[in-house]
DNA sequence: CATTGCAGGGGACATTTGTGCAGGATTTGG
DNA sequence: CCAAATCCTGCACAAATGTCCCCTGCAATG
């Protein structure tokens, strides 16, 4: 940085709409007004906008040109960096439909109308397809770090390796599980040492009733 | 594909005024307005254009929001692969730089040069800005379901709540604990029976030396 | 031959949106 | 302490911009 190129520092506030502006191109693709920077952050009169767009302009955060809608450009990041954000690549991103709750009961008939979607980074989900969510309810599984209220993330699949987390479904309730297949039955091992394993016979068993591996925890805390 | 979803084809006006919109919003970070495109391809009016933007909503190309100017997002390219810079329909992804491990040392150069980033619904993190993730080492926090190898996403703030999650700069170590103020000491203290607390004299403790409040942790599972 | 899609022209109209003026309350730097 | 900057409210206005209606012509299709 050279003398004379004062680095020109950003209030707060400034700093809150030059964030805004960079989320919203990045998110949706093109800037945004005065009024929508102004709903985004409790301003209610566009020239309390228009103040701070003029700061992050004199200070050169950023440029606009006259009387044209919505052509923000930024210029520099809050902290001083040229800007360039590249935009998100949709190839790391998973729609997640969550269908409800894990031994909540008429989950099938759930996955077909899923309430709620979340967004996922690839990465996290190992690159799995079919991928569906659920929230956890209850404490059987909390040695192996999964608590009620978690949400899991399921890849759908009709076939389990012994010892992996399940999703399965008994009676017309999932639950999630250790998968152990033995001889005589099936054993759905819970993780909590006051519980006692499920036992399914071999007979009574069918591999529908295996809905898919869990691939996924996630735990919000705060 | 189902019948009917047949492949959509261009035709010539329908790939220019698609590209202008490219255009545009690679070299000057905006979509165009309607009578943008119609002098830049010689339409003289703006339902020639409109009628244009109609066939490309209808086949899948591009969509826009009623009333609203320049807000056009491409959905696919002329050649029909999805578009490289898919619009996020709605704004609750937040991006996230990985800046390391916990208790892996150098974590605060590693918060300036991030290594890596995963996309992540804001509902997840509960609506949190100033957001980072790290990747726990160690098993100090086994008990609250936190295993080594997770990742933790952290608001990042410098004072927390009695009993919250926290990282905490120790020395030059990034380390995850529960967060106990006391009278002469803070008292930073493993989800582990087998760990003993780390106890940090009031007067070697500084503010800086929390990073941030732990919202959310994932684990990655098969 | 009627219908549909394409490619416009021309223009009225309503909405959205940026600009500007007239303030007020508070903070910050000299 | 004063001046400048910050951060607003509220409002009027004009320009920019999207929508809609009614047309013309052409080509392809059934």
């Amino acid at each position: 940085m050279r003398a004379g190129e004062t680095m020109h520092k950003l209030t707060a506030r400034q700093k809150a709409v030059l964030e805004y502006i960079g989320d919203s191109i990045h998110a949706r693709g093109y800037p945004p007004t005065l009024r929508e920077i102004g709903n985004h952050l409790g301003i209610r009169s566009t020239n309390g906008v228009n103040d701070h767009l003029r700061a992050l302009e004199r200070k050169g955060y950023l440029t606009r040109e006259d009387m044209k809608s919505r052509t923000l450009r930024l210029m520099k990041t809050p902290d001083g960096r040229p800007s360039s954000r590249p935009p998100i690549a949709n190839d790391n991103l998973v729609e997640i439909p969550i269908v409800g709750r894990v031994a909540a009961g008429a989950l099938s008939e759930a996955i077909e109308h899923p309430e709620d979607t979340v967004h996922i980074d690839r990465m996290l989900i190992g690159g799995q397809r079919d991928v569906f969510g659920l929230r956890v309810t209850g404490e059987s599984m909390i040695e192996a770090g999964i608590f009620d209220g978690d949400f899991v993330f399921v890849r759908k699949q009709l076939t389990a390796n012994r010892g992996e987390v399940i999703i399965a479904l008994v009676g017309d309730e999932a639950t999630c599980k250790y998968y152990f297949p033995e001889r005589e039955h099936v054993r759905l091992q819970p993780a909590n040492k006051e519980m006692a394993p499920i036992l399914i016979p071999k007979n009574d068993w069918q591999s529908t009733q295996v809905l898919g591996v869990v691939v996924g925890v996630y735990r919000r805390l705060h």
